[in-house]
DNA sequence: TTGAAAGCGATACCAT
DNA sequence: ATGGTATCGCTTTCAA
């Protein structure tokens, strides 16, 4: 076996010299120009596939003026407690089908990392980076793409930037809400946590509307931070128990976080739903398991995928039909068996 | 704002023209080389930043001998049912210390689109992939690779390849076996699904030869496939309680499969370990929640991809010191509740 | 310490 | 239908 820091592998000139023709024939015959014969390009296939010829992409990026451009993903997590798998595979499968590559960043949300992807991805000239930032402080990553590499934005931390694919929040607060108050409740509370970023403020706010069009007193607790809702959920469950303040109902802000409330009702005797209803956001794949069985809020993982690689593959011109560039979807509620008749 | 399209990132040509000098030492200068004035260096630095330049990834790849090298991974699934998004992390965080950004490919279990993510990171000119494989035949991806870019596997469908990041299925049969004779078991079943592979033939050969070595008679069952073992076990243990022959414990594959083997024996009102115990494997985050409270093995996630990583990196000349190139790792057992002594 | 020229692998443009 | 040559942005090599 040959010295994998040596070898070399083919191009098209190699091609082009085996062939006894110029390598600019070979370039036009493997893009399957028109203006080549067939004979040429067959025998230019046959040879290719026999030296084992994989096209330079570097090359390729500096000399012509539309490269095929691979495309960039940042994202804080991608652990079980975002969603962010389920969007990168659309992305990744659709990229694929065109022959790009996609680069991923996981900033384990540290803004000096969240930079050097970015920086990596841009000197790696990718044709748009989508990306969840940690926060909504987005102008240096502006400033390392500049003009030239459009930024996607998914998430929901950013909302006013040219392309934006989201979720309507508000929309959720409002289902949900709507759903307890159909079931008899009177009594329900937000479970919040912080920091307070644009989606969470987007409960907060749809959630007070909600409440206040059906008459209701709104109630909202935050409390622990975004890495950890599970645990938050647990220790505000409990502080309400001890404190005697429990409501018939609760809305979490993240499927994690009414487990995390579920798990505890349980341990402390009360049972669910009859005691307490909980409703989450995200629908995890454990919240449908039968421990919890969690009435919840799908969001439309793929379809934000989709979209966010349509409108890179738009701005890439890559993409014939025009596409909106700024798009909100909303979530659906799932209705499961955390959520039940108020107890009377 | 200018058009997306038209603008241009700016060159070293552009920085060497506004300070009157050569695009050579603004080359040098920006690699920090030791023959250029440290003068000249403060002013390239000053003057790159004012017009924000960030370097051609494409250029420097083709000019250079010694390019500093991409990295891919590809795997066939970054969803709560494996553990390579833990993998990927650590991954992505030091190759992004190291200036290099990761293309991952997520093949979803199609063996088409792992070989276009291959080609693709191929013509990228990545340093090494780190792949873990769909199935045992790996010729096609070779073949495409060549001897240029070395393949780094991980996930044990392959471990007779130069580069092996492996974990000890074995060993952990063994622990797991131990575990529960320990607290009093001696029917012990083993829970596998489809398809039969190396990771799956390794636990059912050390859970055979464990169970031999305390004179217990093995009892193996198999049943559904890998991309849901949740409802795999969940059909299994229902089927043994029909029938009447539960056992007293039961080791299963995956944490998804000890997962749908406790909800269904709740289901069907046994107690979890009082009736039977339950072992998992993998430490998925959900296992240590209230409801299930796992009993099961952690593979070491992290040390994994850093292991792999820094193979890849020794690959490309970037560690100096020298790296095992083929390294087994063993599972941690953590004892939760969901595994106790045997009802007497 | 700095610069001129060649070249990396491919494409664009203009000839033939 | 095919080829020659310049070029993309950068590094390398050799010369000054």
């Amino acid at each position: 076996m040959q010295n994998t820091k040596t070898s070399k592998k083919p191009t098209i000139k190699d091609i082009a010299r085996i062939l006894g023709v110029s390598s600019v024939a070979v370039s036009r015959a493997l893009r399957d120009e028109k203006d080549i014969s067939a004979a040429l390009k067959k025998e230019v296939r046959r040879v290719a596939n026999e030296v084992g010829y994989i096209a330079n992409a570097s090359a390729r990026n500096l000399a012509s003026k539309k490269p095929v451009q691979n495309i960039g993903m940042i994202v804080p997590s991608i652990g079980i407690e975002t969603a962010y798998n389920e969007v990168f595979k659309a992305i990744s499968t659709k990229a694929a089908q065109k022959g790009r590559a996609v680069f991923l960043g996981v900033s384990d949300r540290s803004e000096a990392l969240e930079r050097k992807y970015c920086v990596a991805m841009c000197e790696n000239r990718v044709g748009a980076i989508i990306m969840a930032p940690i926060t909504s402080e987005i102008e240096a990553l502006k400033a390392v793409c500049r003009q030239d590499i459009p930024l996607i934005f998914v998430g929901g931390k950013v909302d006013n930037e040219p392309y934006c694919v989201m979720l309507n929040y508000r929309a959720s607060a409002r289902k949900a809400v709507d759903h307890l108050h159909e079931l008899g409740h009177r009594s329900i509370a937000l479970f919040l946590y912080h920091p307070e970023n644009n989606t969470i403020k987007q409960k907060r706010e749809g959630y007070i509307s909600a409440m206040q069009r059906h008459g209701l007193e709104p109630i909202v607790y935050s409390h622990g931070t975004s890495d950890n809702t599970y645990d938050a959920g647990s220790e505000l469950i409990l502080q309400l128990i001890q404190e005697g303040r429990l409501p018939t109902a609760i809305w979490c802000a993240s499927d994690l976080m009414a487990m995390g409330v579920i798990d505890t009702l349980k341990n402390e005797g009360y049972r669910v739903p009859q005691d307490v209803s909980v409703v989450g956001h995200d629908n995890l794949h454990f919240g449908r398991f039968g421990s919890y069985n969690l009435t919840t809020f799908d969001a439309p993982k793929a379809e934000i995928g989709e979209t966010a690689i349509n409108i890179a593959l738009f701005l890439m011109d890559e993409l014939e039909a025009p596409v909106s560039t700024n798009v909100q979807f909303e979530c659906e509620l799932i209705v499961r068996g955390s959520s039940g008749p108020v107890k009377l």
